[in-house]
DNA sequence: AATCGCCTCAACCGCTATACC
DNA sequence: CGGTATAGCGGTTGAGGCGAT
């Protein structure tokens, strides 16, 4: 018996995958990401999928630049925890570890760089620097915990965002078409970083996709992965 | 116009922590 | 209480974009 094991797909997501996704997440909520791997029909490994949610597809992510505002409250809270990636995250509303781990990175590089370069401590031109903030980080050190988990009036500035900071991204429109009529609220809210601007149940448009006629259904957990994604389009994205 | 080098960011990997049985 | 499954975290890599030469 020849069984066709289809390997298990890595590298970057298609818009149909991250469709596909997004349904099987709403559908399921934000666990058991195995389950949700195999259910969806993607080719995908749970932990993939996981990523892919939280890094890209959930609802309430900013994109775009870090603001002036937030690249100070990287640094500072840098400063004081470290490396602890998803914990300055969650003092960053909108912002993922990654994305925060990613700044810091190419941020640290340029300014080791141009340390290099000059190594005088007179020239620091740049605004806001490592050094800057590190030995006496009026502005949020002395903020107390709490302040920083929510109340303070940085994250609150940083919440209301400008709408400038976020570009007009593909995923705008995903969620636009996600936009549930109904307010059920999907979001566990166990998590006080993302308040979801949308608490989409499926939409209509998607369930052209992902009628349960179309390839599954709900109650026998069997995939029939032949739902008629084509397989291999790439859309460049 | 072509090439090169740098930068950014999405995604993967390995490890650890936590939950569940 | 121990074993297993699942989730989460931090580090690293690689592709693509873009500006400089």
């Amino acid at each position: 018996m020849v069984t066709v094991r289809e390997e298990t797909r890595k590298g970057p997501w298609t818009e149909q995958e991250d469709m596909q996704l997004v349904c099987t997440v709403r559908l399921f909520g934000e666990r058991r990401w195995d389950f949700i791997a195999k259910v969806s029909g993607l080719n995908r490994t749970g932990k993939s999928c996981r990523l892919r949610w939280v890094n890209y597809l959930h609802p309430g992510l900013k994109r775009g630049r870090m603001t002036p505002h937030e690249e100070r409250l990287i640094l500072e809270l840098h400063a004081r925890w470290g490396n602890r990636w998803s914990r300055i995250a969650r003092k960053l509303p909108g912002r993922t570890d990654n994305e925060i781990k990613n700044y810091w990175r190419t941020h640290m590089r340029k300014k080791a760089q141009e340390r290099k370069r000059n190594m005088s401590p007179s020239s620091s031109s740049s605004s806001v620097t490592y050094q800057s903030i590190q030995p006496q980080t009026p502005s949020i050190m002395g903020i107390g915990e709490q302040e920083l988990h929510g109340g303070s009036s940085c994250i609150t500035s940083i919440l209301k965002g400008t709408p400038a900071d976020m570009d007009g991204y593909l995923m705008d429109q995903i969620w636009m078409e996600i936009e549930a009529p109904s307010g059920v609220n999907f979001h566990d809210g166990k998590d006080n970083s993302y308040s979801s601007p949308s608490g989409p149940l499926l939409p209509s448009p998607m369930w052209g996709y992902y009628s349960p006629e179309a390839g599954w259904k709900m109650d026998e957990i069997k995939m029939a992965p032949q739902v008629s994604y084509s397989k291999g389009i790439g859309p460049s994205y």
